[in-house]
This record gives structure tokens, C-alpha cells and sequence, in this order.
DNA sequence: TTGCATACCAGACAAATGTCTGGTATCATA
DNA sequence: TATGATACCAGACATTTGTCTGGTATGCAA
């Protein structure tokens, strides 16, 4: 039997089932590895994923049930779906459940609460944030001098760059033809931590 | 015995452990939620467990091990956690385990491979894609006129829009200070179909 | 040819895991 | 007071899941 990697071997395809499941968050037993190949025998499938973790591809839990892993980025914090919001009204942080567009993966901190943005309008076109982009917001109720943040104006969520002038609150765009605001009531809903652009139509 | 929601309380607390540990990708035993807990017995946990999908907040797959899960957003695609590179260089792409700053998570379309990479430079401003955002990119070896694709042009990969005049590969810039380059060989490694910027020091 | 490695099958067994039954303790209400 | 609900404990059992042993078939190298 000549060992290939060809993408179509059944260690190939062990491995990339085993690693969608993974990614979904739903390890597989060895017997759904069995089922999924169309091989009779368990012990078809445990030999591939006993290959697969001597070769470093994958780890696992010994005699845990669904106990094979990705040996990678464990390290890394955990991947949640947050939703992305297409508008945020006052008080409705919590119950704009009609507004959700989509979720996207984020990884967050734990700890955070996040939400997704989508940003209407080109006052920041200047730092890049452009009309349509989706701004990821850790939910927090301050943040520092010259943060990108979301804030609630006369109950409607905008997108600015925040400068505090004492205990005034100025929002300031990044495009020469919007001026500041500053308003005499404002909340601020969350810091911007990430911009995304999807280039493809029909993503979130 | 007062029913509260306190986050504090043995039902929070169960939930939250489960929802991590599914935010991970490994979802919790009964037994591990037990010794999570601190519980003397099994079905102490169970209950808890039994009483949040009665609420909805959980669901299970009965008997399978492992087999809570979030009701939420199963309907996405999985999600995964792609390489992001720092450079890519000839031949690199597949072995180019030195040059990568992290991973970031991206909703995968099936059957299709993706990699980040990092922006260099200020060619492409005018499409809002600076100078160290990620572009994350869907590797194909071709893409429509138009469309911004990664490509490797003597030795070292670039961000471009891409024209294709007849058989003749033309890679454009977004930004007026830069030249279109008209390489005598080229090769697209993918089309970049989302473009993420962090805000924060030490994300990826 | 033999020996070895790979890749699969079949069956049985051990351990992990889910589930059920019976119990005690506490609290609130009629 | 009795009753019902909640929240926990303890033990046993059923099922799922991991693992092992023995086997056949194929390809390759000595």
C-alpha cells in the first residue's frame, strides 16, 4: 500500500473530517470517524487517527471519549460567534434581536461581551472604517482619549473617534467633511477593537 | 429554596462553565460539570444541565456523550482558525511555518483553503486597506478582473487589484503615488475576500 | 520466495459516560 | 401541620465509547 497524501487518501479525509468537527466545536467519536468514511471496522478509523497523532497532526485524550484534538493554537483564547448588529437603538443593546444581521467568529477575552456593528455613513472614512465595514465592540462603558469608539447619540449608535476635553465628551469623525459632536447626553456603548471588510457578497 | 439568577448562583455557574467549555471546542462530560462545580454527586449536575435545556439555553443530543451544546448559531458555517502570515515568499506557502504571526477566525466556505496576510505598505489605501491590516485570503490560482487578489510577483507576494487584459495579467494599485505593475510572470496564490484591522496591541 | 508495512475487517472487552431511582434538607405556601 | 418545589447526595445500571486482539489483503524490498 503506497503511502500518499493525496488529498483524496483516507487519512486525508480522516483528518479534514476530524478537523471540520473540531473547528464546529463538536468533537467526533472514532465511531462517527468510522461511519463518516464508510468503513466497517472501528479499528479502520483508530488506526488513521493513531497515525494522525504520531505524526503530530492531531492529539489527543487517551481512553476520553472524543478525546482527539487539533495540537495547534490551543493557546490561543477562545473563537465565539458574536452577533452584528445593523443598527443599535437606545436601551436595545440587549434586545435587538430583530437587528442582528449575522455572527461572526471573534476571538475575545474572557470576560467581554462584544458585538458586531455595521457602519452607516462615511465620517471615518479618514481611518479607514469605511460605509458597510463591520466594527467588532468590546461592550464597555469608557474608554481613553483618541479610542474609536460606538457611542449612543439621541438614542442612535455612531461610530467616532472619542476625545475627552475634561468631563466633556467630543466625537470627533475622520473625514474633513463631517464636523465634531458634542453632545450633551452620550453613553458609550463599547471601544472598537477590530475593522472588518468582507469583500464578498452574501458573507454576514 | 429561592430560584435565582444570580450570577453566583449553582445554575450560573453551570451554565457559564458549559458555555466556555463549548466556546473552546470541548464540550464537557456531566462528571467534568460535577467536578467544575464541586458537586458530591452526578445527577446533581444533570439536573442543572436538564433544568437549562428545559429553559432553552442549552441543548443535548440524549445519550451521546458529551452531548450538550449552545441552541444558537449552529446554522453558520464552522468556524476555523487560519494562519496569518507575515510574509510569503516563492514556494513558501505550504512550508512557510517560520513566517507565521498567529491565527485569526474565519467562517470557511467547505473545500476552500484561506490564509492571512499581514498589508505591507500603503498601495492600497485608497480601497481602505492599510498598512498593517490582515487581508484574509481564499488561495485559488485565479480570479475575476477586478477583484483584489494576493500574487506572487519576483519572489514576494503583493496585494493588488486585478486586470486582466486578454491573456495579460495587470496588478493595480488604490493608491495614485503607486505604478500598475505588469509582471512578465506571475502567480495568483488567492483572492482576498475580507479585510480585518485590530485596534488593540498584541491581537494578532 | 519471505518479511515487513500499510490498510482494512471482526469481535470482544474495559472504561467512560449518560441515566435512573431513592433519599435528605430547606423553603414557601395553603 | 402537610404539600410541593428546589437542590443537593448516593448508588446502581445501561449505553456509549475507547481499546485490544486476531485476522485478511496488498504492495514493496531483500
Amino acid at each position: 500500500m503506497a503511502q500518499q497524501k493525496d488529498r483524496h487518501s483516507a487519512r486525508e479525509r480522516v483528518y479534514r473530517f476530524v478537523r471540520e468537527r473540531l473547528a464546529a466545536g463538536r468533537p467526533p467519536t472514532v465511531r462517527e470517524v468510522q461511519e463518516a468514511l464508510g468503513f466497517r471496522a472501528v479499528q479502520s478509523a483508530r488506526e488513521h487517527l493513531e497515525r494522525l497523532v504520531a505524526e503530530g497532526r492531531l492529539t489527543k485524550r487517551a481512553g476520553e471519549a472524543r478525546g482527539y484534538r487539533l495540537p495547534e493554537p490551543d493557546a490561543k483564547p477562545p473563537a465565539a460567534l458574536v452577533p452584528v448588529l445593523g443598527r443599535v437603538q437606545a436601551g436595545a443593546l440587549t434586545t435587538a434581536v430583530e437587528d442582528i444581521e449575522g455572527y461572526v467568529p471573534v476571538q475575545h477575552k474572557a470576560g467581554s461581551e462584544y458585538f458586531g456593528l455595521r457602519v452607516q455613513g462615511d465620517s471615518m472614512t479618514g481611518a479607514g472604517i469605511l460605509a458597510g465595514d463591520i466594527v467588532i465592540v468590546r461592550a464597555q462603558p469608557s474608554a481613553d482619549s483618541g479610542a474609536i469608539v460606538v457611542a449612543l447619540v439621541e438614542d442612535e449608535a455612531t461610530v467616532k473617534r472619542l476625545r475627552l476635553r475634561g468631563q466633556r465628551i467630543e466625537l470627533h469623525p475622520e473625514n474633513p467633511a463631517f464636523s465634531p459632536i458634542t453632545p450633551e447626553e452620550c453613553r458609550i456603548l463599547g471601544k472598537v477593537v477590530e475593522v472588518r471588510r468582507f469583500l464578498e457578497e452574501g458573507e454576514v
